[in-house]
DNA sequence: CGTTCGATGCACT
DNA sequence: GTGCATCGAACGT
């Protein structure tokens, strides 16, 4: 795989299933780093590998918006797997989620990072003034990721095995490592983030050792 | 209705 | 290392 816009399209491999996601959510954590995050607007195409994951899983984990319960903000989390989560956080970012686990278990994994394979320069746009120099840093950070996506609040709940924004199977494999979550001031325990080791577009260290 | 606060990122010390 | 932008959901009054 390139990292060239003249490329073609990411069309070989397959799009990944709702039996995919369907899955405990560790996972499929383990399962995305690798895979291909695609997403087609009027205004073009962007894609890339995801490097860079988190976990959370049910009413249990406290850093895992389910812990509140069932509410209008968390519903999408106990709705069928292989839906977008999409939130806006610190009333600045938006961050993407895959909905896991069968129906009615609230669960998801976070996508922070991947390696931009096409539309570059559309991701460059969109991150506008702040726009990195580094393409590995284009998609680095959870924020940045959806911003250079172009995924924002209208893509909370929708599908992601099908239509314009899904995750493909490109064969891919990348060595992965697991260390605990980036972020959060609760459930710091859980080593819930999953993170491709080669990747120079991971997001930060862990607060406090691996 | 008012207050709190967060799965971030960037500027700055 | 700290400060802060900026906003909607949740919760207390």
């Amino acid at each position: 795989m390139t990292c060239d816009d003249e490329s073609p399209p990411v069309a070989l491999g397959h799009t990944l299933t709702r039996a995919f996601y369907a899955r405990p959510t560790l996972e499929v954590a383990r399962d995305l780093i690798g895979m291909v995050l695609v997403h087609h607007t009027v205004a073009g195409t962007t894609a890339g590998v995801i490097v860079e994951v988190e976990a959370y899983i049910g009413e249990s984990d406290p850093a895992c918006h389910a812990a509140s319960g069932f509410s209008g903000r968390t519903a999408p989390l106990y709705g069928p797997p292989g839906h977008a989560y999409v939130y806006l956080n610190y009333g600045v970012h938006y961050l993407v989620n895959a909905v896991t686990e069968p129906e009615g278990a609230p669960a998801a994994v976070l996508l922070r990072a991947v390696e931009p394979i096409r539309g570059r320069d559309l991701m460059s746009r969109r991150r506008g003034a702040l726009a990195p120099r580094v393409v590995t840093d284009l998609c680095r950070g959870p924020g940045n990721l959806t911003r250079a996506f172009g995924i924002s609040r209208s893509h909370n709940r929708r599908d992601i095995t099908a239509d314009r924004l899904v995750i493909v199977d490109c064969g891919f494999t990348r060595p992965a490592r697991w260390t605990q979550r980036i972020g959060i001031r609760v459930g710091t325990g859980r080593r819930w983030r999953c993170y491709a080791v080669d990747s120079p577009a991971v997001s930060r260290l862990p607060r406090t050792g691996l």
